[in-house]
RNA sequence: GGGGGCGUAGCUCAGUUGGUUAGAGCGCCGGCCUGUCACGCCGGAGGUCGCGGGUUCGAGUCCCGUCGCUCCCGCCA
């Protein structure tokens, strides 16, 4: 973390804590913060008074006088005081090496104390662990407490060095509008009645995808801005109902400029958040490779275990199971766990995982001395499959295998979930290290079964490749950027013809009529000379999280909601008088039928 | 929409097979203390066991419902 610029003298301090050393000993200063610690020693008082950038140590002796001594006293945790006194270098007994400013303290010549404090509801301090409920309802107290502090700190030190390296390069900043219309992109969203046009309605932002392609039409060439966007979906410890993402667009680019561009910046950003990656530029995986080996389309690579198929090697056995799977155009795929020690019931939870995953069940073996297999599906299979099976899981004596049998996109997130439950049943994941790629080669689309047709597997903007009258066929000009196994970013080149947009369209299955009606501004727009362009857009609240180490985007967020969009702290969503739903021209809620 | 976990003092938690007076640590309040730094010592206050209903002689504990928090699936870049 690089140092925090030191304020002017005003009224109530002229330094920081965090600014503060031993070459400042003899001088006197004036400071201002919190009151973090009292230590009364009946004849003298300690303080640890807290600021932005950290602690420093009051002394109170009653030389100082009666009144400070009194008021010094009466001093409680979390009152804001402001202190005058001589910064004097503490004795070599003393010092506290556990504290940047421990080799000083300030001698308390004055003291006002600016505001008290009621007890607050929970200690600041890093040790006490306290429910997210309470931090949230109480964020002005939960705020003061270093962690969150450090996190905000990092962030805005991030969303800085983007402005900066983006405004070096070219890159224009425009803001685009938040009251915007519906235009489905795959989520739910947020909507805002109008109140001049009563049943009509604004929708906020998934994403600012479209204005940023009709700012390259309009010819503004580079463009970024950091954009909360907005998705009324379920959340998750990284999904929030509004985010915030670096969103970037270019024009007269092919995929390998925007990676460039985003593998300087991006670098620029880990270095800022302490993340230790590989140098750029980084590898680029297919997607395909991706889902075989890993079972998603963002790969955990920080650990092994990866996934092979192994249906050739099994095929032709007397295990119907494996059999019926094969001949029904399925896979069989495993991963070699490698030497463990893995108790029945620890089986059985693995059925759990595959399950929740929307597998069946999964298949275990214990590789023995000679290679023959301790397990339940052994004798079905026969030494011969099972000695293939070793070859391709490259399994020792000792290694624990682990099968799943289904219909491919079946079985790949079974595997996947059970990649990563055995990576942390089995601390497989090392600290400080971490692992980069992009992944790219996306189909185009994906065959939605419920609906009878195809989805947009980004969106329908991407640039396809391949043979436009086989959507099946088709790839598209997409990249995701992963660490760790996290979707940081994603971005692709763009549709910039016209008649291929609306093909995209008609393969989407949105008629004629219907293209016009809701993206006719777009197909419009790109009639009338739209140069090549693609773009970017990472989260930044993932980011940040991935920097910092933290689980959850919560943690890297000033006033993020909870798990069902809530906000404890305002006690937002609420109901709304009547007088304001009259002037939207809404006078009915149908309450209790959510969805109806 | 579905599944798992949680809800007991201000905070974090314990609470046995249902048993009568619900505990601990920290914090808080009072007293003592001139070198502590998560100060120390002594004393004290503090409870609608999330809420509602039920079973029972008796419920923090069992059952039903409900609210909230959290993780995951679905959904969602």
């Amino acid at each position: 973390m690089t140092s925090l610029p030191a304020p002017r003298a005003n009224a109530y301090r002229d330094a920081w804590n965090g600014d503060l050393s031993a070459a400042d000993a003899g001088s006197v200063k004036h400071v201002a913060g919190w009151v973090h610690r009292r230590r009364d020693h009946g004849g003298l008082i300690f303080i640890d008074l807290r600021d932005r950038t950290g602690l420093l140590q009051l002394v109170i002796d009653p030389d100082a006088g009666a009144d400070i001594f009194a008021a010094a006293e009466r001093i409680r945790s979390e009152h804001v005081i402001s202190v005058t006194g001589e910064i004097s270098k503490r004795g070599a007994e003393h010092v506290n090496p556990n504290l940047p400013t421990g080799e000083i303290e300030l001698r308390v010549a004055s003291l006002t104390v600016l505001a008290e404090a009621e007890t607050p509801p929970f200690p600041v301090d890093e040790e006490t662990k306290v429910s997210e409920e309470i931090r949230l309802k109480y964020r002005a107290i939960d705020l003061r407490r270093q962690g969150l502090k450090d996190a905000l700190v990092l962030r805005s030190q991030i969303t800085h060095a983007m402005r900066e390296d983006l405004a070096g390069h070219g890159f224009l900043e425009i803001e685009t509008p938040i009251l915007t219309r519906s235009t489905p992109e795959g989520a739910r969203d947020f909507l805002v009645p109008s109140r001049f046009q009563p049943g009509s309605f604004y929708a906020l932002p998934q994403s600012p995808q479209l204005f940023k392609q009709l700012l390259m039409m309009g010819g503004l060439e580079r463009y970024y801005q950091i954009a909360r966007c907005f998705r009324d979906e379920d959340l998750r410890a990284d999904r929030q109902p509004e985010f915030t993402q670096l969103d970037v667009e270019m024009s007269f680019v092919e995929e390998d400029d925007v990676i460039a561009e985003m593998e300087r910046l991006m670098t620029k950003v880990f270095e800022i958040g302490g993340l230790n990656v590989a140098p750029a530029p980084w590898p680029r995986m297919g997607y395909d490779e991706s889902m075989l080996r890993f079972g998603n389309d963002r790969p955990d690579m920080r650990f092994g275990l990866e996934i092979k198929d192994v249906s050739e090697a099994l095929s032709g056995s007397e295990f119907k199971v494996f059999e019926s799977v094969i001949a029904s155009g399925g896979v069989v795929r495993a991963i070699n766990a490698g030497q463990r020690e893995f108790p029945r019931k620890e089986l059985d939870n693995l059925n759990e995982v595959a399950k929740r995953h929307g597998g069946k069940a999964v298949a275990w073996a214990f590789v023995q001395e000679d290679g023959t297999w301790r397990s339940p599906i052994a004798k079905f299979l026969g030494e011969e499959k099972t000695t293939a099976a070793n070859g391709v899981l490259e399994a020792a004596p000792g290694d624990l295998l682990i099968f799943v049998g289904d219909q491919a996109k079946v079985v790949a997130p079974v595997l996947s979930a059970l990649r990563l439950h055995l990576a942390g049943h089995f601390g497989l994941i090392p600290e400080g290290e971490h692992s980069i790629t992009w992944i790219v080669d996306f189909p185009m689309f994906e065959y939605n079964e419920d609906e009878g047709r195809f989805d947009a597997l980004h969106h329908p903007f991407t640039a396809p490749t391949g043979d436009l009258s086989d959507p099946a066929s088709l790839r598209s000009r997409a990249y995701d950027l992963v660490v760790d196994g996290s979707e940081l970013g994603g971005g692709s080149i763009r549709i910039n013809d016209p008649a291929v947009q609306s093909r995209v369209f008609e393969i989407l299955g949105i008629d004629a009529d219907e293209q016009q009606d809701r993206f006719g501004f777009l197909l419009d727009a790109l009639k009338y000379g739209t140069p090549p362009h693609g773009g970017i857009a990472f989260g930044i609240d993932r980011v940040v999280a991935t920097c910092a180490g933290r689980e959850s985007i919560r943690d890297v967020i000033a006033f993020p909601k909870t798990a069902t969009g809530g906000d404890p702290l305002t006690g937002a969503p609420d109901t709304v008088d009547a007088k304001q739903l009259r002037d939207l021209g809404i006078s009915t809620l149908a309450l209790g039928t959510p969805g109806a």
